[in-house]
RNA sequence: GGCUCCGUCGUCUAGUGGUCCAGGACGUCUGGUUCUCAUCCAGAAAAUCGCGGGUUCGACUCCCGCCGGAGUCACCA
């Protein structure tokens, strides 16, 4: 079988993490079976329509390296691809159902409907449209709902993920196929669409799971072939149970791409999030999660949304990319991440700071935080350097002459390398008879009154000759 | 309320009747890597497998009941 799946977001903003994992899988799918990936967009709900939400869209399954085949700007043999330039497929297909006496215009006001199911709910009986089907009905025209003509059954069914289910005929009924603004519902819609473009794989969130009785009744109405189904299920919130969403500061991707977040973490991530392949790997790169995907092994019960593992997980990339890859290749990645003050530093001195804090970043924002006594001078602090816990024991005289010395040694150095620095720094140990965590902890503040830094000589070599003796007479002046 | 789904360390999970007094990863804690922070390495704590019954020589694994959580019952998707 040749295997083609589909995206199909509604255009109401941005995706959030929740969302992305029913792109992410669909993907995985038709890639491993060289099928087709149709990015389709639900926009029948004019009301919750929201102005370049498609091009985001698009733009966040670009940065996660999903591509598609078929699809809105790229266009393809199923065109249109947006469900608002669709309606008189519907329409086609929607005429077959009431030719067949199986769909019908309904007569009843909303505030009627509202009544029927108030009384419904005082009575604790589950409302059924179904049970008030008016006996004569005008013939349907565009301004009036048509709604499906049920048979209620049982129904039996397969479910990818979620095993064999089974129904009783009391979730059967009569559905709005389409709406009074002429629009179809969803759940005509995706029907329509998945059959005439021939999609083999419905995958969607469980919460379909519960609808799904009237879709297969629907499809058989409409003589159509039931498409394999497979629910995924929920995300949930970090706190609660409930599924994650907008409402719960669920973010969008495009701000994890803002805070230094790879996509090759991001993907890994939500695709392992509910899914293994049963091995203890924990990084994938895209290809391998190609290659290893499989329907049976994802996950029945919701899985719980954890930033931190995310975080874990970008810091893997960021090493693994530099490790595999080069500097080069990572330093590509940085831009837009570096302090301000970077601005003027050439790129190759940037990729030297790359190199020796690189394995320091969690997100690739970590740069602007981390990174910024390369580039300028740092204010000097001095409560920093007394209140050290290895510096509080030492009289401020004898941190000047510390100063002193260390001036005197590393000015008197022929070659400025990390190797020579070393070196000297050894030396200086032997010769003040101090502690490491003395005399380089007065350095390394002394040098960038930062929190924490690289190793003092990777640091020390990459500020430069120049600067650092400047910043230790500085400190010694101030002392 | 009806219907449906789900239930293994705090979290993500491995586990398809014996090799599991339950394995891995994140997180946490401890130690090591000449200062710091991180990486890396080593180690520790952490799950009476939701509960109760069965079936079986033997159950996390099969069956039943219960409880808990979630989803859904829209002219939203």
């Amino acid at each position: 079988m040749n295997i083609v799946t589909r995206f199909a977001p509604s255009p109401t903003g941005y995706i959030h993490i929740g969302n992305v994992r029913s792109a992410i899988y669909p993907y995985l799918l038709a890639r491993q079976n060289n099928g087709k990936m149709i990015l389709r967009i639900e926009d029948t709900d004019r009301a919750r329509y929201v102005d370049g939400a498609t091009e985001l869209i698009e733009d966040t399954l670009e940065w996660l390296g999903l591509n598609w085949d078929e699809g809105p700007v790229i266009g393809g043999p199923n065109s249109p691809y947006f469900q608002s330039e669709r309606k008189e497929i519907y329409l086609a297909w929607a005429k077959k159902l009431i030719e067949a006496g199986r769909a019908y215009a309904d007569p009843t006001p909303p505030e009627q409907i509202e009544a029927y199911r108030r009384e419904c709910n005082e009575k604790k009986v589950p409302f059924l449209y179904r049970n008030y089907r008016p006996k004569e009905t005008p013939e349907w025209e565009i301004g009036m709902p048509l709604r499906f003509k049920t048979i209620p059954k049982e129904y039996d069914w397969h479910d990818e993920v979620m095993g064999d289910m089974h129904t009783g005929p009391e979730v059967l009924d009569d559905i709005i196929l389409i709406k009074k603004d002429g629009f179809p519902t969803y759940n005509f819609a995706h029907i329509v669409d998945d059959a005439e473009m021939g999609v083999t794989h419905v995958m969607r969130g469980v919460e379909y799971l519960s609808s799904t009785p009237n879709y297969l009744a629907l499809y058989e109405a409409l003589g159509l072939e039931r498409p394999k189904l497979v629910s995924l299920p929920h995300i949930l919130a970090p706190g609660g149970n409930k599924k994650l969403g907008k409402r719960d500061g669920a973010k969008s991707v495009t701000e994890y791409r803002e805070d230094g977040v790879l996509a090759e973490a991001m993907l890994n991530y939500l695709a392992c999030l509910g899914w293994n392949d049963g091995t203890e790997q924990e990084v994938y790169d895209k290809e391998e999660l190609i290659k290893n995907f499989s329907l049976d092994r994802i996950q029945t019960s919701g899985a719980r949304y954890d930033e931190t593992k995310l975080l874990w997980l970008n810091g893997q990339w960021i090493r693994k990319i530099f490790d595999e890859d080069g500097a080069e290749t990572l330093f590509a990645r940085t831009d837009g991440f570096w302090p301000e003050a970077a601005k003027t530093a050439s790129d190759e001195y940037k990729i030297k700071v790359l190199s020796i804090i690189y394995d320091r970043l969690k997100t690739l924002s970590d740069l602007r935080t981390m990174t910024g006594y390369f580039f300028e001078d740092p204010e000097i602090n001095l409560d920093l350097m007394i209140n050290n816990k290895f510096l509080k024991k030492l009289s401020e005289a004898e941190l000047e002459n510390l100063l002193k010395q260390t001036i005197n040694k590393l000015s008197g150095l022929s070659d400025w390398n990390a190797e020579a620095l070393q070196d000297a720094l050894n030396d200086l140990l032997q010769e003040t008879g101090k502690k490491p965590a003395e005399l380089f902890s007065l350095i390394r503040i002394a040098v960038s009154f930062a929190p924490f830094s690289p190793a003092l000589n990777l640091t020390l070599e990459v500020i430069g000759r120049e600067k650092t003796l400047a910043r230790l007479n500085a400190v010694a002046r101030a002392i």
